[in-house]
DNA sequence: CGTTCTTTTGACGAGAGTCAAGACTGGTGG
DNA sequence: CCACCAGTCTTGACTCTCGTCAAAAGAACG
C-alpha cells in the first residue's frame, strides 16, 4: 500500500497538470488500487493477442512494450518507469497488440479496466485526462519512429538516454545527473533497432567521447549539451511540468 | 457538403462499430463540419509545434504526419486516408508535435475542437470513441516501429502496401485488389525509413517476382498471400470490421 | 564454484546509402 | 503544336554503417 503512493501521487499530479483536475478527480486517482504483481524479467506478463481486464501500473522498476518480428526478433516500441500506467490504451481497446515485459525486476499494481471506466464514466475530466495521456504517450511515440527510421546508432542511443533522463528527473536533464538505467544492452538493441553488439560499440563510442558515465547499469551524464546535440533532442514532447517551458496547460 | 458525406459516413460508422454507440452519438457525428480546404502537396498546413485549434478530416486524397531529423530529413509517422480524422489527438493535446502534409492533393475539413469537445463532453459515449479511435492508430504506429526497427526493405514496403490495401478496402486484402496509392518513391522512403533510390530497387523486386503491379501510382496486388507472407503482415491491428474476424467488438 | 547471462572486442560481410546520369512525365508558355 | 522545365522514376558504381559470427572476459546466482 504506501509502498505504492509516491508513484501512484507522481501519476495522478501528472494527469492533474496537464488537464486542470479538481480534488474530487484527484482523491479517486489516488484511491486507485488494484492486485500487485512481480513482475520478472524474460517473460510477458501480459501477452500479445490476448484480451486484458486490467491495465499496469508500473510501481518501481522498468517495463516495456514489445513487438515482434516472424524471426523472433524483438522491437521495444515504448518504455514504462516508476508512476507509468504502462497499457492505460487497454481501457478502451482490451485486445492489446503488444506483449509487456519487465525489463528489470518490477512490481506491477493490475487495476481492473471496470475501475477506470467508472472513473472515467463518473468524471468527464478524468476520461478526457486518460485520453490525454495517452495521446502524449503516442506523441512519444513519433519520436521513436523518427529515431529508428532517421538517425543513425549514436544519435538514436543519445536521444534514448536523454529520454529516459528526463522521464526519470522529471524535468530537464543537466550535467552530472545520475540514475539508474535497468536495461542490457540487448534491451537498447531492442529499443533502438540495432543489435546488441552495434549498442556495445555506440555505448563505448559514448563513454570514450565523455559525454556519459556507465556504472553497472547507473548511467551520469557527464556533457548535458553534447549528448541531447548527439540525440538531436528536444524535451518539448514529453510535455513535462518540471522545469520545462512552463506554457504546456491545456487551452479551453 | 454532399462532397464530404461518404467519408464522414465511414468515420462514424467505424466509430460505432468499434464503441457501440447509439443513434443520437451516430447522428451527431454525421453533423460534423467546419471550414474546408485543399491542401497541396510539399506544403505544411498544419506546422509543428503551434497550437492549432482544429482537427482536420481527410474527405479526399492523401495525407501524413511528419516528423524530421535535424538535416532536415523527414519521417512520415502516420497515414490519413479518406474517412480518417487526421489529428484527433490535437483536440487533448492541442500543442502538436508534428507537421501535417498531404501526399496528393487533397480535401480537408477543419473540425474546430470546441466541437468536437462539446460533443465528447455531451455523449460519454462519442468521448470513448475517440479515445478508442486514438488508440487504434497508436497501435498502427507501434507496428510501424516494429517495421523500422525489425524488418529490411521488402518486408518494411510489402506491410505497407498490405497496410494501406486493407485500409483503402475496409477488409482483408485479396488477389487482384486495384487501389490508388498517391505517394510518391520520395513519400514511400519517408515512411519507411528509407532512400527513394533503396524503394526504386525494392519496388522493382516486388514487380519482378510478380507480387505486385504498379502503373502510374495505381497499385494492383497479384499476390496477396505472397505480399503479406514478406511483409509479415497480420491485420488484427487495423481492428477493420469489414472482413476480418469479426470478433473485434469492446467487452464490457 | 560452476552455470548462465551479460559485456566487450575483432574480423568480415551485407544491406542500404550516396553520387551521378539519363529517361520519362505532366504542365507551362511561346 | 512544340519546346521547355521541374519533378519523378530508373539504373549503375561505389561506399559505409551496421549486422553476423565468434570467442573470451566479467558479472550474477544458486
Amino acid at each position: 500500500m504506501s509502498l505504492e503512493a509516491a508513484p501512484l501521487t507522481r501519476f495522478a499530479r501528472r494527469l492533474a497538470e496537464q488537464s486542470l483536475l479538481g480534488q474530487p478527480e484527484l482523491d479517486a486517482l489516488l484511491a486507485l488500487s488494484g492486485p500487485v504483481i512481480h513482475a520478472v524479467g524474460n517473460r510477458d506478463f501480459i501477452k500479445a493477442g490476448e484480451p486484458t481486464d486490467h491495465a499496469a501500473f508500473v510501481v518501481a522498476g522498468l517495463v516495456g512494450s514489445f513487438g515482434q518480428n516472424r524471426n523472433g526478433h524483438r522491437q521495444i516500441t515504448a518504455l514504462h518507469l516508476s508512476g507509468d500506467m504502462a497499457n492505460l490504451h487497454s481501457v478502451v481497446v482490451p485486445q492489446s497488440s503488444e506483449a509487456l515485459q519487465a525489463l528489470s525486476v518490477s512490481t506491477i499494481v493490475c487495476v481492473p479496466h471496470a475501475t477506470l471506466r467508472d472513473l472515467a464514466d463518473t468524471y468527464p475530466k478524468v476520461a478526457a485526462a486518460f485520453w490525454r495521456e495517452s495521446a502524449v504517450r503516442h506523441a512519444t511515440s513519433t519520436r521513436w519512429m523518427v529515431n529508428l527510421g532517421r538517425r543513425n546508432a549514436l544519435a538514436r542511443l543519445s536521444h534514448l538516454v536523454c529520454e529516459v533522463a528526463c522521464r526519470e528527473h522529471g524535468s530537464e536533464g543537466k550535467d552530472g545527473l545520475r540514475f539508474p538505467f535497468l536495461a542490457t544492452q540487448t534491451h537498447l538493441a531492442d529499443m533502438l533497432g540495432l543489435t546488441p553488439v552495434h549498442v556495445n560499440r555506440t555505448l563505448k563510442a559514448l563513454r570514450d567521447d565523455g559525454v556519459i558515465e556507465l556504472d553497472n547499469r547507473v548511467v551520469t551524464i557527464c556533457d548535458w549539451g553534447r549528448l541531447a546535440h548527439h540525440g538531436e533532442f528536444d524535451s518539448t514532447y514529453l510535455h513535462l511540468s518540471g522545469g520545462g517551458n512552463g506554457q504546456d496547460q491545456i487551452r479551453h
